[in-house]
DNA sequence: CAGGATCCACTATTGGATCCCG
DNA sequence: CGGGATCCAATAGTGGATCCTG
């Protein structure tokens, strides 16, 4: 169980998720050495970690891109039986108290959406998880109207946020970037300050993309393609 | 029980309109001599039926617009309990053997959608019809984007149909205009020519505007006023 | 905790089927 | 039958809660 090298360039990267497309979760997690579990439950993000190191990518839980030379951050999207996107895409958890002092620019949605690699797998639930494919994968950045899009609701929630006013923030706001709770359970809490600079106790979250909108981007990808 | 004579003007018409809201159909129907059913099964269609009367329509089921003279066609909306559309609104039914002769401007749909008056009535299931209440009132005419939209989703609908290709037609398609059955029953059937021009029996359909639709309709209605 | 995500109860929407009246 | 529509079972979608690993 050599663990495989990081890619040397994109090019090389896609290539090298290409030639996974077809094999199974289990055919692959053996390959790199993870075993997968049988119960559905049990197996939340391990097709991410699977591919994370049959791919290469620098192990880790840094906050950095999955590859680091390349600039490029990894995404497995789950897909249904028709081909579109079963579930939301988490992109970052979200600092409350540096949403205040970031642009659009500067943000971490930005960064970490700049340069993907989108690893398609099957995730019908009725397929038991070391029996899930993966399909063809495709290398993106978002063109000028998706950047708009995210730009737009970026803006619309870090507005809201630097204002403190993280609680009234719902999963319902933004068209194709969303804010939803991140955390092990709905009891956790931390520290944030609130419209007057005092300290609050509020719920981790994070930046989710909406299924609708990564569908509609591997749309894009595979019209090309 | 005098009968309410035809209004002479669209402004004339509006006004009377206007003058009914907040009542309920039990109190309309009552001034028009129409008894509202208690079961609401037996209610589809009254609400139509009893502000045709109070409004002074041509009565009877002519192919013309109810308020002949002024060219309007009176169509109650049901809304839910926050304001927005609960159902589809039925236009008119397709007759399938003309469909391959008629282009957009000169279709059924476009003639009944000119100039509609729309009279929004609560119908939160929860209330007896007779308790249900009469809304604001407004005209519409379709604006340029409206028409843009209709005029696309008819086009491909009667294409498909002119076609002979009914059978394929669903409720999916059309984005704000959609093809439903239109009939007492599933087993209904009615003579159409079919690719070849040879008899097909298929199910009576009809054209619908679906609920997001007439929503935004009365939104942009309502934020002008 | 940060990073990898999915689960699933609930709500919203859909669209085929159906009902009344003249 | 044409005109007035609504019913409601089934499906799709949402978004708060949760699970695993290093």
């Amino acid at each position: 169980m050599l663990p495989v090298p990081e890619p040397l360039s994109d090019q090389e990267l896609l290539a090298r998720a290409r030639d996974i497309a077809g094999l199974t979760l289990g055919e692959l997690g053996a390959r790199v050495g993870v075993e997968v579990p049988s119960e559905s439950m049990r197996g939340k993000g391990v097709a991410g970690q699977i591919l994370e190191k049959a791919l290469g990518a620098t192990a880790g839980s840094r906050s950095e891109p999955d590859f680091v030379d390349l600039g490029i951050e990894l995404k497995t999207i789950p897909l249904d039986a028709r081909g579109k996107p079963k579930e939301s895409t988490f992109v970052c958890s979200i600092s409350l108290a540096t949403m205040a002092d970031t642009d659009w620019e500067g943000s971490t949605v930005l960064k970490k959406l700049s340069n993907v690699l989108f690893v398609p797998v099957e995730a019908a639930s009725e397929t038991p998880l070391r029996n899930r494919r993966v399909g063809r994968s495709y290398l993106w950045a978002p063109d000028q109207e998706e950047e708009t899009l995210l730009r737009t609701d970026w803006e619309r929630l870090a507005d809201t946020i630097a204002r403190g006013d993280v609680e009234r923030i719902t999963g319902h706001l933004g068209q194709v970037l969303q804010v939803r709770p991140k955390a092990p359970h709905g009891r956790s809490r931390r520290r944030a300050p609130d419209e007057e600079g005092a300290v609050q106790w509020t719920m981790p979250r994070g930046f989710y993309l909406r299924p609708a909108f990564t569908g509609a981007v591997l749309a894009r990808l595979r019209a090309v393609d």
